[in-house]
DNA sequence: CCTCCCTATCGGGAAATCCCCTATACCCCT
DNA sequence: AGGGGTATAGGGGATTTCCCGATAGGGAGG
């Protein structure tokens, strides 16, 4: 039915070509015009699902490809991944309406060179895309100021889950916490002091660089619905 | 700093004009496009938030406004309500990029006469527009056919999820809690008094049969990652 | 119209937790 | 012998939770 995955314009060598992958039209819409009435930028293609994205690239042979995280099938992340795969030399920007760091993060290490929220005003998206173009990395500030900091805090971080740090105890607790055990409560199931809880709390949320019991929580749920 | 709440072109009266609400740029950037290459329809303003949103009204009366539902501070759907309440022949057509069922009622009870979603066709959105605008509703028909199936089911035993029971500004705040937000955080997001979170979290155990802060939240993550 | 219930909004105050610092007592390793 | 990590725990102030209202507006029902 569709017939999205195609060519926008006819071929233009002094302008750069960027892939758009979204899911929404309109925002497709948006950065589209955005691009197009920049000197030396244009849109040579657009895709709503990954499976499209690859396509136009093998077709278009883009310069950039901007792709947003959320999508319908395949997660933009997946689709990153695949990118880096088979076309390892195409630069990607990624555009995301949320503004948690979690996704930049991923985003990066999926082999994005570029991270943007689409709160964020129309010339900071063209200029991330122009510093990725050029080879640089753009992330948005706030986020990446957490991931800074992340960085700084955990030196020591090779690939390995940062859970695997934590002693024995440690990951009890984790654990518990993820099952929806509270401090008091967990005290009482292992004949500790609630002290001792808030110790080794502490000790997790310092390993595991979280700011608050409320992402200490977070995390500790994921963990444990992603199980292993 | 800000200046988006304002007109964008000079009268022209025989167009109808459209206010844009939302907080993304690029999503304005690409429904003001869309909007302006009609021959009957002009883009006559932009807001980013709700107060922009108010303000934009009084200042350049428009014969329709398009609502994001989810803004940065107030959402969209109090947005509505007091769209109504001070503007009540202005007609509403909300834009989500939510397809569940969930939202698109809130929004038609909140005043809102027409739903239509991010996903869909550019062609669509300019549809619904018009039907709005010509005194008629239009909603997406996925959606439509939801709400109608659970008109059809009845009342009576619309038992699909306890969240359904919660009012507006409960499900607001049901939301940030899923999505990692504090109860002070949520404060100062909503503009609100810590103590009127503290009630709303209140009665959200209450209506979901929650026994305490951590369940609250184990029940909102778990809500808000199914619902994507 | 009056009453009752729901919703939205806030405050007081006690109890529970969180958070930062300190402390002891093991181990293990060098 | 000393350093580092782990297990355990306390002190004390800062926040949050939780249970009590309380006010004001809007509908539903009588």
């Amino acid at each position: 039915m569709k017939k999205k995955a195609r060519a926008q314009t006819p071929q233009q060598a002094d302008k750069r070509g960027v892939l758009i992958v979204d899911d929404h039209p309109i925002v497709r819409q948006g950065l589209a015009q955005l691009i197009d009435q920049e000197h030396d930028l244009r849109v040579c293609g657009q895709a709503e699902d990954a499976y499209e994205a690859m396509q136009a690239i093998k077709e278009l042979n883009p310069d950039l490809a901007v792709v947003d995280i959320s999508l319908k099938d395949t997660s933009g992340i997946e689709l990153i991944k695949d990118i880096k795969v088979h076309f390892p030399g195409l630069p990607v920007l990624t555009l995301s309406m949320h503004d948690e760091g979690v996704y930049a993060e991923r985003a990066l290490r999926a082999g994005a060179r570029g991270y943007v929220m689409k709160q964020e005003a129309t010339e900071r998206v063209v200029t991330a895309i122009r510093r990725v173009l050029s080879g640089e990395m753009y992330v948005s500030e706030g986020v990446a100021a957490k991931m800074v900091s992340k960085l700084v805090a955990g030196p020591a971080q090779t690939g390995g889950s940062p859970v695997d740090r934590l002693s024995d105890r440690e990951l009890e607790v984790f654990r518990l916490i993820g099952a929806g055990y509270g401090t008091r409560e967990m005290a009482e199931k292992l004949h500790l002091s609630v002290k001792t809880i808030e110790t080794y709390r502490a000790h997790i949320k310092e390993k595991l660089d979280l700011i608050d019991a409320n992402e200490l929580l977070r995390t500790a749920i994921n963990w444990v619905n992603a199980e292993r």
